[in-house]
RNA sequence: GCCCGAGUGGCGGAAUGGCAGACGCAGCGGACUCAAAAUCCGCCGAUUGAAAGAUCGUGUGGGUUCGAGUCCCACCUCGGGCACCA
């Protein structure tokens, strides 16, 4: 061991003080040991990484949300989720746990390729470097992750088994009868068999091949289609609704996104809306993150109807079909197919002008503009089905073209926006539920069924009146409920309708004009239909190029194209292969995949990373991945990460892994049974008065004013980061503290899902600590074990069995931050006993393990021990030694605390009763008044009632 | 507007309905030292009191309870998500 050098923070005289350069030495050493020995490589049951031995123990799959290996490296904001899933991990080591954990690298997409447009080099290269420089600062951390699992989604290892699900998913399609994906070969089956018909009836063998390919395009799960996407000219490339943000921009960049119609690769994710929703009821998530995947999806209930009129049924998608009787007009969206069919010579003009102001609108402007109603008539009347009622039929901006059918029927009674639509143009609001008078108080109005008196539509359950026709009759009924089934059933029986759900979830736009993502496995032949490239031939890599660089627009440049880098390729683009009908010429797929595409499987290839010949093998994956008992739909056991993919990977990744299940790949239905949400460190951050931000670290405080360069700024608290100019890096604390000071404050700062302000100051807190710990059993001089440790006596004894037994129950529930400060109450408590007894010093090496592991494995090694602590047993408690034999007990007259009274622990009430009414304080109190009534709760107070 | 989540000392935070403020930072006092640093010991919500103590106190207002930071109702503030989704 080397002799620890002067530091900032430490003083020369004692040479084997816990110091930053003491850590500085211990922790790299111990960091290499590890990796020597191969300390964190977790076996699997079978396979290369195969040890049959560990399916005795009980499994536990540890997982982190992949990071980006951004070229800026770490900040401390970072590895706030990793070093929890790390505590957490090495503490499940000790309690006898197989856990898997790793990292890899989702180092695809705009960041990498960003990065490397600006410095010139090949992303190729660039990737490689960053990816590289977060390890070791990964490392650095004292991670115990296994390096041998660890991925990273640019290694065309990998890839190859991306572009093989990607053609699981284009050779697959929905049954939608059976609620399963099934391969594409048993659709044609089922077509050439005649127990499907063809969408013309003709019979399959009628169709051409091209018209059949036709036929099954329509069906896969991953298809071309042309329609509208989000064209994103500041990036060059289409976007997924995903990554647009509610102002209609950019999620990357912040560049405006328009709506164009364009031929693209989608994902038919909508297929698996009601799978994605009800499955949430078996995961172990936050209420806030299903909430928002819901709200995502967005199912609503209700019904179709189809309204008669001049061009032909209009089919509107209502959620309150008992409300028809109401229908006093519709509307549809400026876009709507029969708008022009519908419109009379008389409105031509109108309606054009109308809808070419709604068409040159960007979503971004008609979300800016205020909500004021806008709209015009067609002319035309279309026939409400319930009553017979004609309707005029208008078109509108508040109708969008993309939910449901474009088209609505308005009861401006019981809609809010209808209500004002109908008020804006005088259209006529029919009464058709009675609301009641409360409703009408809280209006300040008298009950009426005059809407003209209504300050607004009535929303909810009232009793219908003027809803009746010859077959049905809803006056009387008030509810919702049954209203709706009524009129479900007589929309059906009469054929001109029926009860159907509906969401606000899309197709996801799959195909981006980039460069650095994984090529599609996909060819194009003479008539334009896509095949897969066959297996053996994955991976397709991507071609080398200098021009990776895409085309990129004036960010509002609505009516430019994208220009996808590969195209410019000509070399690759076709290519001769042979794919079962002998060698013909072929034009290959210039899209890439998304960034997503990556993440949606990673954690199922950590599991058997060197497999060659399938992404994952069954057992292994049954293994890791399994149910765990009846009811339980499998996945890893935790996942961490932050809420920002709350609906992006998370919404992905299941739909993949569905799909995956359902062509029988895998034994989970889900990815990640159990999700936890860590929260971010924040870190103040000052901006000048023109509102840009300033160096944080060069901001002087006086007397609450803070200063840049002698001018006022304001403090705001933020994300920590690179835009903030608020980042702290991580070696600055390791330099001054070690790894471990770093640990532990982040893990003391608060609960693991709170976001808390890093305060550089406040890390000395952990230091000492440790430096405390290290004291009570190091000679500082000598750097040996102490030879004066004090005798172990019944009253520490006590105080450690208390420890233990909390200090397991907060690892367990990840309060990793109660569990420090039991550790710094029990080391404190040493420290007044002039050391730590030799009998508790290995309890205390233990406990601190999983949160200070360099410093553990140090002073395992020092107490005489000559393997790793990492598989040790975490302490356990002795139960005797919990208990004590007499406690203090509050005693509460009328609610206050007016005496403390000491009592056996095993005293009865009666007992307990008699204490608390002979004490002298509480007799004082109570003046000679007799208590009327006396509670005593065993172990925990006496309280009594005068 | 709708849906989540959170409001506790100077600061970060702790408290199965049972002694509010554990633990850490900052601050104050003491020991050690020629001195300082480091270390060790102590104090550290507000008001009041010489002290013992007393009174108040967990965003606001009600309620349930012997007892509420914790449960219920209403409201305020902050953070996040969605937003003309029929």
């Amino acid at each position: 061991m080397s002799t620890a050098s002067e530091s900032p923070t430490s003083e020369p005289q004692h040479a084997f003080r816990y110091s930053g350069a003491l850590a500085q030495e211990i922790e790299p050493r111990w960091q290499d040991w590890w990796d020597a020995h191969g300390t964190f490589h977790t076996a699997n049951p079978s396979g290369p990484l195969g040890d049959p031995a560990v399916v005795d123990q009980p499994k536990l799959f540890v997982l982190d949300m992949f990071p980006y290996p951004s070229g800026t490296g770490l900040h401390v904001g970072h590895p706030l989720g990793f070093i929890g899933t790390d505590v957490f991990s090495r503490f499940k080591r000790m309690t006898g746990h197989n856990v898997l954990y790793t990292m890899g690298f989702d180092a695809f997409g705009l960041p990498a390729e960003q990065f490397a447009v600006q410095t010139g080099q090949h992303p190729a290269i660039t990737t490689a470097e960053n990816v590289a420089n977060m390890r070791r600062q990964l490392r650095r951390i004292g991670l115990s992750h296994d390096p041998r699992r660890s991925i990273d989604t640019t290694d065309p290892a990998y890839y190859r088994w991306t572009q093989w699900i990607f053609s699981q998913i284009f050779n697959a399609w929905y049954d939608s009868d059976r609620k399963t994906a099934r391969p594409i070969g048993e659709l044609v089956d089922e077509f050439a068999a005649g127990t499907r018909a063809t969408p013309d009836g003709r019979t399959w063998a009628e169709l051409s091949a091209s018209e059949q390919a036709d036929v099954l395009d329509g069906h896969r799960l991953a298809y071309i289609s042309e329609a509208p996407v989000n064209w994103c000219p500041g990036l060059g490339t289409v976007v997924a609704n995903e990554e647009v943000t509610a102002d209609g921009r950019s999620d990357r960049g912040n560049f405006p996104v328009f709506k164009r119609n364009m031929r693209q690769w989608m994902m038919r994710i909508t297929a698996y809306a009601d799978r994605l929703v009800d499955d949430l009821d078996l995961l172990d998530w936050t209420d806030s993150i299903k909430a928002m995947q819901r709200n995502w999806i967005g199912r609503s209930e209700g019904a179709r109807v189809d309204f008669g009129s001049p061009a032909g049924p209009i089919t509107v998608f209502t959620t309150r079909p008992d409300t028809l009787f109401g229908a006093s007009f519709m509307v549809l969206a400026p876009e709507h197919p029969l708008v022009d069919a519908l419109t009379v010579p008389e409105q031509a003009a109108t309606v054009a002008e109308y809808r070419r102001v709604a068409g040159a609108k960007s979503d971004v402007a008609r979300q800016v503009d205020d909500k004021t109603k806008t709209g015009v008539f067609t002319g035309s009347y279309a026939t409400n089905p319930i009553n017979g009622e004609q309707i005029p039929v208008w078109i509108a901006d508040y109708v969008l073209m993309g939910y449901g059918t474009g088209a609505i029927m308005a009861v401006p009674c019981g809609d809010e926006r209808d209500f004002e639509f109908a008020r804006q143009f005088g259209l006529p609001i029919p009464a058709i539920q009675q609301p009641p008078a409360s409703w009408f108080d809280a209006a300040g109005i008298e009950p009426t069924l005059d809407t003209a008196a209504w300050p607004e539509a009535f929303v909810g359950d009232a009793p219908y009146v003027n809803s009746a026709n010859d077959s049905l009759d809803l006056n009387g009924i008030s509810d919702v409920t049954t209203g709706t089934r009524r009129t479900n059933d007589w929309l059906e029986a009469h054929g001109c309708g029926e009860a159907t759900v509906n969401y606000k979830l899309r197709d996801w736009l799959f195909s981006r004009q980039r460069y650095w993502g994984e090529p599609f496995p996909i060819v194009y032949d003479e008539t334009g239909h896509a095949h897969t490239l066959p297996d053996e031939l994955l991976p397709l890599e991507l071609p080398p190029t200098d021009s990776f660089s895409p085309r990129t627009f004036d960010p509002d440049d609505a009516m430019s194209n994208p220009e996808s880098p590969l195209d410019r390729l000509d070399w690759w683009t076709t290519v001769e292969l042979d794919l079962g009908d002998g060698p013909k010429r072929y034009r290959r797929d210039t899209n890439v995949m998304p960034q997503w595409a990556g993440s949606c499987w990673y954690e199922l290839r950590y599991c058997d990373p060197t497999n060659e010949n399938a992404f994952i093998d069954p057992e292994v994956e049954a293994y890791w991945m399994g149910p765990q008992g009846e009811g339980h739909p499998g996945g890893v056991d935790l996942y961490v990460g932050g809420v920002e993919h709350a609906v992006l990977h998370l919404l992905y990744a299941r739909f993949w892994h569905k799909v995956l299940y359902d062509l029988g790949h895998l034994s989970s239905k889900e990815p990640y049974h159990r999700l936890f949400n860590q929260g971010y460190i924040l870190a103040a951050a000052f901006k000048d008065e023109r509102e840009i931000y300033v160096d944080a670290f060069g901001v002087e405080e006086h007397d609450g004013q803070f200063t840049y360069q002698g001018k006022p700024v304001t403090r705001e608290w933020g994300k920590m980061g690179k835009s903030l100019k608020n980042a702290v890096a991580p070696d600055d604390i390791y330099e001054a503290y070690g790894a471990d000071t770093l640990r532990l404050y982040e893990m003391a700062m608060g609960p693991l899902d709170a976001s808390r302000p890093w305060e550089t100051r406040d890390v000395v807190g952990m230091y000492r600590f440790l430096q405390r710990v290290w004291r009570n059993l190091i000679d500082e001089d000598t750097g040996a074990l102490r030879a004066d440790l004090p005798a172990l006596d019944d009253a520490t004894d006590r105080v450690l069995h208390r420890t233990i037994d909390g200090v397991r129950a907060d690892m367990e529930a990840m309060r990793f931050n109660t569990a420090i400060a039991k550790l710094i109450e029990l080391n404190n408590a040493l420290t007044k006993l002039g050391g730590c007894p030799r009998e508790i010093g290995e309890h205390v090496v233990l406990m601190l393990a999983p949160l200070a592991p360099h410093m553990a494995e140090e002073l395992w090694r020092l107490l005489g021990h000559d393997d790793t602590v990492t598989y040790e047993s975490f302490p356990v408690a002795d139960p005797a030694k919990l208990v004590d034999d007499t406690i203090e007990l509050p005693v509460q007259i009328n609610g206050k605390v007016r005496s403390r009274i000491t009592v056996a622990a095993d005293a009865d009430a009666a007992t307990v009763e008699a204490a608390a009414l002979a004490d002298g304080k509480v007799q004082a109190s109570l003046a000679g008044a007799t208590p009327k009534k006396v509670v005593v709760v065993p172990g925990r107070t006496v309280s009594l009632v005068v």
